[in-house]
DNA sequence: ACTATATTAAATAAATAACTTAAATATAAA
DNA sequence: TTTATATTTAAGTTATTTATTTAATATAGT
């Protein structure tokens, strides 16, 4: 049986349709994003502060934080007329879960690595 | 002095340039990736294998090997017309890192996240 | 009220990502 | 050598992503 897809949905190729459940993953693929969240783990800030560290425009900023909002990476508290972002690290136990479970087998049970057993 | 970003490259819009360091976060962005990586811990498969576990062409997953090995997470071993793939978790290292450092924020030392304390 | 500040939202552009099919390469089997 | 198997590479398609502009919204200050 070639495995070739045999898909009826006509349409092909084409990105993944990312809609719904909130992607913690992807939302920190982005190196940019992934400062962010570095610089948030010093306590909440306001959009025009990181907006300095990143030469970036403004609205670029507040897509990547609305991203990393709905991937519930960061908190938002609504200030008067500035909006403080904050770091909500628990987003991450997906990824550390994950990463976790494979670090089993660079730390101890290199065995069913085969001979893999030099570093680099 | 607003914010709006100065770079005079004229050119607007237009993702970043993705070429050059391999990257281990983008690597593992990917759902499909992620589950190739999580069966080759068992031990090193040939990519019909895998094939036969995502309902995508054959095409598909070579590419997706492509950009493990390039991020350094695969391993691939010839032998006859087999291409072996193992992996390669020591490349995480990056990724674990990075987490650890955000978990202490959320195991231990809440105090700096504010006044969060109860989970979700 | 009027104006400046802070941030989001909408429209647009170009690069990238994830597929597909088809063609190219290499080894094993007949 | 001819044919089938195993994978990669190339080329084409489409959706997503990242970013820019410009416009909209909301609060603060005058």
């Amino acid at each position: 049986m070639a495995a070739e897809a045999t898909r009826d949905s006509g349409g092909r190729g084409g990105a993944r349709a990312r809609s719904g459940p909130p992607d913690v993953f992807h939302a920190i693929a982005d190196p940019k994003r992934r400062r962010i969240l570095d610089l948030l783990l010093g306590g909440e800030l306001p959009v025009h502060t990181l907006v300095d560290e990143f030469d970036v425009s403004f609205a670029a900023i507040s897509q990547h934080l609305r991203v990393l909002r709905e991937a519930g990476l960061v908190t938002r508290r609504i200030e008067g007329r500035e909006h403080l972002y904050g770091a909500r690290p628990e987003a991450l136990v997906e990824v550390h879960e994950w990463t976790a479970r494979h670090r089993e087998f660079w730390q101890g049970g290199l065995d069913r690595l085969g001979k893999r057993l030099d570093g680099q």
